[in-house]
RNA sequence: GCGGGCGUGGCGGAAUUGGUAGACGCAGCGGACUUAAAAUCCGCAGCCAAUGGCGUGGGGGUUCGAGUCCCCCCGCCCGCACCA
């Protein structure tokens, strides 16, 4: 018999899908819509194993969802903008240009190779000018809105890509991508205000909006944008040669109920009244110099030493007129809150490490909970009666005490009294802060999306006029991406650079900023799903699809990706591209593929392909090998495997198949030689099986009601399969959907597909193969025709279970005794319970273990088990 | 430190959510075919002192019954991290 050919069958299926243009959307308008979305692909030259596992997910949805009658949305793209095809430019010559679009169109192909069911009529890059158009037009419409602004403001600048970094890709104080040290430097660039809708973006969290979301990803979220309720105050200073703007300092607390417990206040080494005091004394310069050497990057900041510089500078407290000393601390951050604070070192702990080196006082105003009265002892300090002396703070809550009014409040109503009082007086009033930053949107490269926007010496930041968008990237040298640096910043660049003002028509310069990559990728999906023209999108074919129903990606993008676009989503609302707001609706973070990794006797990386594995024992040309961790694939380590290869050898659904087989889709997923050759092995078998019933479909011969009870149990495991499977594609549980296509499979073994048989044999291969054409569909469609179904498999309809074939006539009972397992029954699932007990009891292997004892209860669960009681 | 998740054979993992622990795959072992090997097919397979006992990181609890629920402990992974 011939055996599955994956080399000749899966071009010609690919060809085949394509002739009939199977997965173009939009064909059908009486057809429900459905949108399922992979994270598109940066094209960094070629696809690795973890696109093939991050697309199959995608495609057996897509596949699925459309079997099941639904007009099914799933785009490909390139997310094309970025600073490796500069890198690239750099090294190895050429324009960034030519590097993407090289590398789009050999990674096309190599997708195509893995038979996707995607609608390949809308790709397109983010580079493409017709892309970028209308993000350049929505940055301006934007800006009109107020969701965007140009401010001067301190930025983290990469000192090795040149360019200035979101807060969100600074990683323990260094660039995520260069890895060096972040310096920041003041600068006038653009800003997202995401901030001003971090409570929308924070409320859809919780209301419902994403209860398609795992868990865990909201929660990074939450923490991300990190929202605290608090009071901001300011308080009075007094000093010498303290300029009026300082003569009060607003700080910002999340405990309010502590103020009675100020002993100092703080400010960050960067606050603006530190650097006035620097101005003006070495001393004070050098300190703040030596906080920000040690910056943030310090890995054990959690043992890093409290330090400080007192100020010439008084505070007084507005509630007990005390004198509060100032103090420049290290542990103060500038960018949350208002950079200062009150410290209250009895019931914070930084606070409390401050004030015992520099011997401030420390005065309880909690009265601990009981349970913790020994955490009080007010015991006898020179420095202040209530001080006892412990080196721990107590932050939890209590009663209050030493805090006048509000004495004998449990601290939840001491909290908004405090407010209350502070506001009522005039000091300060209840705020809402956010860890979450605005979001600084430009770069300083030139691949990227230039922004549409005209500095003008008299007029100021001036928008493109509409009519001369897009803006597009001028054409610079190779030789100018050896340069460090921007190149639309250079002579090169004066052509497309020197211009003049649309407003006054006076000498002006357009910006030399191109957007973040992570704006290109906050609307994408959106372009998918409609792209006219003369607009982004249009909003009623948008809406029809919108919100991405599927959305699947990597855990990696849980914050940065997923909030830019929840983000923008909300602005392309106000503008009235879209009725929606959140934009997917569902989201599925797959896990990574791992392998394992490989070192000769010298410590060097082998690849897999170098390595003989045998008897548990690794070898390369004879020489042993050590076999190291399992590991996320990298070049470095080179536990790389290659997708063509793979294709080449086992076909690309054996590849899609084992990526889904194996683990959990959240999980990582080892890849082993050995498992996709088991994949290899079913697809064999499958084709060997339905090979059987050659031509079935086409006679075409219904099943007779009164069947013999062997091929009725056919029929009952194909309806089962057909049932689990389905469950298992909608829950994701693409493991477990296989482990029943290889039982189902195991199950027609023997199966005889002529005389009687053949109409059941027809249903039962049938199954079969349509169960399995969402993971192998090249397979599918091969076992489609061999059967002499009608049309393309990829256009049957899903198969429909009949529900009485669920239910057995007989079911099988464990009978336990005192809760063990001692014997079997057979009865009807529906039989009396007595006559259940009766028959458990009687068992041989049951009566054994009762015999000689008393039976207390028998407890028959129906359809489960029986337990038997005895003593 | 805070937040989230997890811990089941040699390995990846199942277990209808409180009801036969170990489905399915990989590796392993035995057999068939072959001069032989590969491939393929058939079978075995948690552990042990084996008609029984023990087994889901450890200890306790609830229950007729616990991988699943509760309490304590141990270990691992991920995210955030001097956020006032």
């Amino acid at each position: 018999m011939a055996r599955y050919n994956p080399a000749s069958a899966e071009p010609k299926w690919q060809q085949r899908w394509d002739d009939a243009r199977c997965f173009e959307a939009d064909k059908d308008p009486s057809k429900p819509k459905y949108y399922v979305l992979e994270m598109f692909p940066y094209p960094s030259g070629k696809i690795h194993i973890g696109h093939v596992r991050n697309y199959a997910m995608g495609d057996v949805i897509a596949r699925f969802k459309r079997a099941q009658g639904f007009d099914v949305l799933h785009p490909m793209g390139w997310d094309a903008f970025g600073l490796p095809a500069e890198n690239a430019a750099r090294d190895n010559g050429g324009h960034p240009r030519e590097w993407t679009y090289g590398n789009i169109e050999v990674m096309r192909g190599q997708l195509k190779r893995m038979g996707l069911a995607i609608d390949w009529t809308r790709e397109f890059a983010t580079c493409d000018p017709e892309y970028y158009v209308h993000q350049q037009k929505m940055f301006l419409e934007f800006w009109k809105k107020g969701f965007v602004e140009r401010r001067e403001s301190l930025v983290n600048w990469d000192p090795v890509e040149m360019t200035v970094l979101a807060n969100e890709q600074v990683i323990d104080g260094k660039g995520w991508r260069s890895g060096a040290p972040v310096e920041r430097k003041s600068m006038s660039t653009w800003f997202f205000k995401i901030t001003e809708r971090a409570d929308d973006l924070l409320e859809a969290l919780d209301d419902g909006r994403l209860a398609g979301w795992p868990a865990h990803v909201k929660e990074m979220q939450r923490n991300w944008i990190g929202r605290s309720e608090g009071l901001t105050m300011t308080f009075p200073l007094s000093g010498e040669d303290l300029p009026a703007e300082h003569q009060g300092l607003p700080i910002y607390t999340t405990r309010p109920d502590t103020l009675y417990g100020a002993s100092f206040l703080g400010i960050a080494p960067d606050h603006p009244l530190a650097k006035h005091y620097a101005a003006k004394d070495h001393a004070v310069a050098d300190f703040i110099s030596e906080c920000q050497a040690l910056g943030t990057s310090e890995a054990d900041i959690e043992k890093a030493e409290k330090k400080g510089f007192a100020l010439p500078v008084m505070g007084r407290h507005p509630l007990t007129d005390e004198e509060l000393p100032v103090y420049i601390a290290n542990f103060i951050l500038m960018q949350y809150g208002t950079g200062a604070i009150f410290a209250c070192p009895a019931h914070d702990q930084r606070d409390l490490d401050f004030a015992r080196k520099y011997g401030l006082a420390v005065k309880p105003v909690i009265k601990p909970k009981d349970g913790h009265e020994t955490d009080l002892k007010i015991a006898d300090q020179k420095s202040d009666p209530t001080d006892d002396g412990r080196t721990e703070a107590y932050v939890g809550p209590g009663t209050m005490i030493n805090s006048g009014p509000f004495d004998g409040l449990p601290t939840d109503e001491a909290l908004p009294a405090a407010i209350a009082k502070i506001a009522e007086l005039g000091w300060g009033e209840g705020t809402t802060n956010y860890r979450l930053r605005d979001w600084g949107l430009t770069r300083q490269r030139y691949w990227g999306c230039p922004v549409p926007v005209i500095l003008c010496e008299t007029c100021g930041a001036v928008p493109v006029p509409e009519d001369q968008l897009p803006v597009r990237l001028p054409e610079v040298g190779p030789e100018e991406f050896k340069t460090p640096g921007n190149p639309l910043d250079r002579a090169c660049a004066d052509e497309w650079r020197i211009c003049t003002c649309p407003k006054c028509g006076g000498p002006a310069q357009r910006d030399t900023d191109t957007m973040d990559t992570f704006v290109d990728s906050s609307w994408y999906f959106a372009r998918f799903a409609s792209q006219p023209d003369d607009k982004p999108v249009d909003t009623e074919q948008a809406d029809a699809w919108l919100p991405v129903q599927q959305y699947i990606g990597g855990i990696e993008h849980a914050i940065l990706h997923l909030l830019y676009a929840r983000y923008f989503m909300r602005n392309m609302k106000d503008c009235g591209y879209t009725d929606v707001d959140e934009p997917f609706t569902n989201l599925f973070t797959q896990g990574m593929v791992t392998h394992a990794t490989f070192q000769d006797e010298d410590g060097q990386w082998l690849f897999p392909e170098q390595v003989e594995l045998a008897g548990g024992k690794a070898t390369s040309n004879g020489a042993p090998v050590t076999i190291g961790a399992i590991e996320k694939m990298s070049k470095s380590k080179k536990n790389v495997v290659s997708p063509e290869k793979i294709a080449d050898a086992y076909g690309a659904d054996a590849a899609r198949f084992f990526m889904l087989s194996d683990s959990p889709p959240e999980r990582d997923v080892e890849w082993t030689e050995s498992g996709v050759e088991g994949a290899w092995r079913f697809a064999n078998r499958v084709y060997e099986t339905v090979a059987k019933g050659e031509g079935l479909l086409a006679a075409d011969t219904p099943i007779p009601d009164e069947l013999p009870d062997a091929l009725k149990a056919i029929r009952k495991e194909a309806h089962k399969t057909i049932d689990s499977v389905t469950g298992d594609i909608e829950g994701f549980r693409f493991n477990k959907a296989i482990a029943r296509l290889y039982e189902f499979l195991g199950t027609l073994k023997g199966v005889k597909a002529d005389g009687d048989a053949a109409p059941v044999a027809a249903e039962a291969l049938r199954t079969l193969t349509q169960l399995t054409a969402p993971f192998m569909p090249h397979l599918a469609e091969e076992c489609w025709e061999l059967l002499g179904g009608e049309g393309l498999c990829c256009d049957a309809p899903w198969p429909v279970v009949e529900d009485d074939l669920l239910t057995d006539d007989v079911v099988t009972l464990p009978v336990q005794v005192n809760g063990k397992r001692r014997g079997e029954i057979q009865v009807a699932p529906d039989a009396p319970q007595d006559q259940v007990q009766d028959i458990a009891l009687a068992q041989a292997d049951v009566a054994r273990f009762v015999e000689g004892k008393t039976v207390r209860k028998v407890i028959v669960v129906p359809g489960r088990i029986v337990n038997v009681v005895v003593s």
